[in-house]
DNA sequence: AATAGTTTTGCAAATGTTTTCATTTTTACC
DNA sequence: GGTAAAAATGAAAACATTTGCAAAACTATT
């Protein structure tokens, strides 16, 4: 009797077990002040002896929320989307709910995918990070009208909810304390921009700061590296061993400057004396 | 009639739309071959028009898979683990499978908890962190016959199946490289351990090596920090700064090895010369 | 002890899909 | 052109749950 012998444990074997009916096993759940205390007691323990889960797919065909909400990211495996992920996934269990993630390699077209797979399993809410999606995408979103937020920048044109920061400003700030230091000559090493508007909001509001100082950036002070340190490091070699090299780099992100520093480092060049990294 | 207007589209929209049944319509989404090709062309045609997503939930509770993946970490804010979460989900993501994720914060209790959330959505298997777990937990697994993967590290006698390094033998190894460099006097920087089979393990091979080779860590040489590089400096120094300190330290994972470099640079030991950082 | 009101419980319909089995349509062959 | 076989389609049951409504069981009041 004790081996569950292939016997699926539903609700229906819940109220054989406690001796009551589906409903006031369901209600026990989801209503339990709509159910007498002993009566209660009696379905908890019979929960607890067959060992029933709930099956949130049934509860979900009644319009019921599935609980679940689906966070698309470029990829988790970056110190920053990592952080977000693990503090976004936080907030969520909070609430009690739980997250379906989904990566795209920032591939905006497989993040339409992504985004379809996620619907498919009814989540209850969308979380992208940043604005720079495919129309696709957008169109999708608002046509299955789900709540959904955008995370990473803020843009008050947006169509859909977003917060975080105005990468724009971010890149004339940094731009504009380079010019403050009295730099003229500056080098900007970036990620690739095409389907990333973080960075290239950055990079727009830092060279929009400093073409309005009458500054201008030659062709081969300018490059892109990805999101490496050791790469970010060769990318930064390149520049520094040129003839003329400029007296600060703007980098587009943390683990590129990181790797500029170590560049500067093997070029024995001295941070901020011979060479100033932001 | 273009807006529609609250009307919800499923599988009988669809069928309606494209003037066949219901049947047809699950059909040509399951069995493609068993519909003549103008048929699933009206039908793509409808799906089309009316933005029809499939139901996920209506699907799982025919018994069919969920197409979900449970994963469960300490933490997705590490670098180690945001690595493997992001390959498994790459894996996943080949494999038409989405992934459910949860995080404890190296708390087995709400491991449990985490546990039994994805099993009500009926994730069609579990991956897990090492095999410290709890004894519900094990329960649970074994209870609900759901298929589980540990990674991590490999220990033949697990009961559930696990992949992974073999962290005791690792800690040997590291012991075993610091002793036949020469060193006797071994410091051991490690995280918490209780609820950390990784990490313990690892500790204790490296113990298990230091004893057999006849050498003693004193009170003072062995050390608890966290995983954090700042606070691994800090702990590192406090270690260095004894009047009697050690020739090596034996660091528990890279990012305490990493702050310990940090902090013997600070105390301006040279790396490797003054002292050895494993 | 009977009545009215309140609380608790059960029945049955509904949810969106898949699948088995039956029916209809098409194809191939003589 | 008729028949048999094969292919395509449809009707209806099944899946695990929730919920509106009705029935039953209590409580309180007289």
């Amino acid at each position: 009797m004790n081996i569950n012998h292939k016997v699926k444990i539903d609700i229906v074997a819940v109220a054989k077990a406690a001796g009551v009916s589906i409903s006031t096993v369901s209600r026990s759940f989801n209503h339990p002040d709509l159910v007498k205390a002993p009566t209660r007691k009696k379905i908890e323990r019979a929960v607890q002896k067959l060992g029933y889960i709930r099956n949130r797919a049934a509860q979900v065909m009644h319009g019921r929320r599935s609980g679940t909400i689906g966070l698309i990211v470029p990829t988790i495996d970056h110190a920053i989307f990592a952080e977000v992920t693990q503090a976004f996934s936080d907030a969520m269990d909070e609430a009690g709910f739980t997250i379906l993630i989904a990566s795209h390699g920032f591939d905006l077209e497989k993040e339409y995918l992504r985004l379809r797979k996620l619907l498919e399993h009814r989540v209850d809410g969308i979380a992208l990070i940043g604005l720079d999606h495919s129309e696709s995408t957008y169109q999708l979103l608002e046509q299955q009208r789900i709540p959904t937020v955008a995370i990473w920048n803020f843009d008050s044109t947006s169509k859909i909810s977003c917060i975080g920061a105005d990468n724009f400003e971010a890149g004339r700030m940094a731009a504009r304390h380079l010019l403050s230091l009295g730099h003229r000559d500056i080098g900007l090493i970036f990620p690739d921009t095409t389907e990333n508007d973080r960075a290239r909001n950055r990079l727009m509001g830092a060279r929009s700061e400093l073409s309005g100082a009458g500054i201008h950036v030659p062709e081969g002070w300018q490059i892109v590296s990805p999101y490496r340190i050791s790469m970010a490091k060769d990318a930064c070699k390149s520049m520094l061993r040129k003839p003329a090299r400029p007296t600060a780099l703007l980098c587009g992100n943390d683990i590129i400057a990181q790797g500029a520093v170590y560049g500067a480092m093997q070029l024995h060049l001295s941070v901020p004396q011979d060479v100033s990294i932001m």
